[in-house]
DNA sequence: CTTGTACCCTGACCGC
DNA sequence: TGCGGTCAGGGTACAA
């Protein structure tokens, strides 16, 4: 479900929720949304007690520090997080509730996720900063400059939009934001990584972090699953150039947004302005 | 090494 | 109305 901007949104609505508070009870509904080797059961005894310290994000993958190890959560296409008071969730269509966290205060975290693709993960520092070393960098980080955009990017012979969603090359671009970042960069989505020259490196870095933080401003993409929390939904799809645009016209240029597959995802661009 | 494919799961939508 | 096929903001294991 969510890229970058939409996690990030999920971040900065949880955070001041979460922080401070310690985890009271767990009810965990479906086992298979626990990561790893971990019982729901198991899991549950590990949770309870612990206080949340802050919430992050790294790539696509929230982060709940706790006064003892780090609970990483990846939402994958459906999951979603809400926080109320009592035992019914506060959103109506939380219909595939799969675990529940209750606070200090008696509030409740509910997590639903209908297609349990998402799930938990319960890692000590070292462990998390294992995987978190297969992370390319972050791209809307300040260090973040064009030249590295190339040294991720431009080795192997990926087209540049597989390359963009591969998560050891850039964190935290997914099918949206690739189509978007290469629409707004006018660059076709096919193209080998090795052919890209300097200067389409450097329309594609400003593309990609102009399109990330607009859209992170927007509060995210919302058109069918992704909410932030609560159920509110972002309004990015208002400004989505080429994404679930197939047949309609490019605003730079007039033709037709055409729609392609490429490793199995769907890919849309331009024809007409993308060469 | 790098790249592509099948798969996890449920629901919405489309054509017949 | 039902039925089958396809698709969905992701990531991983495995094959070539």
């Amino acid at each position: 479900m969510p890229e970058l901007p939409e996690v990030e949104t999920i971040r900065r609505d949880l955070a001041p929720e979460l922080e401070g508070h310690r985890i009271t009870a767990v009810r965990v509904h479906h086992d298979d949304i626990i990561i790893g080797t971990l019982s729901g059961a198991e899991f549950r005894d590990r949770i309870e007690g612990r206080r949340i310290l802050g919430v992050d994000r790294r790539a696509k993958w929230l982060l709940l520090r706790l006064d003892d190890g780090i609970l990483v959560t990846q939402l994958r296409m459906t999951g979603r997080f809400a926080v109320g008071r009592g035992s019914v969730p506060p959103v109506a269509d939380f219909r595939h509730v799969a675990a529940e966290f209750d606070l200090d205060d008696g509030r409740t975290l509910f997590y639903d996720d209908m297609r349990r693709l998402g799930g938990f993960l319960l890692l000590s520092e070292s462990e998390w900063s294992r995987e978190e070393s297969r992370f390319g960098p972050e791209p809307l980080n300040d260090g973040f400059r064009a030249s590295d955009l190339g040294q991720a990017l431009r080795h192997g012979r990926a087209p540049v939009k597989n390359a963009l969603m591969d998560q050891s090359r850039v964190a935290g671009v997914g099918n949206i934001y690739a189509s978007e970042a290469l629409h707004g960069a006018r660059i076709d989505p096919t193209r080998p990584v090795s052919g890209l020259t300097d200067e389409e490196i450097r329309r594609l870095h400003r593309s990609l972090r102009r399109i990330l933080k607009s859209s992170l401003d927007s509060s995210g993409t919302t058109f069918r699953d992704y909410r932030a929390v609560n159920g509110r939904s972002g309004s990015f799809q208002t400004l989505l150039r080429v994404y679930d645009r197939e047949g309609d016209p490019c605003t730079n240029c007039g033709q037709v947004i055409r729609r392609i597959v490429q490793a199995g995802r769907s890919t849309y661009y331009c024809p007409g302005c993308q060469l």
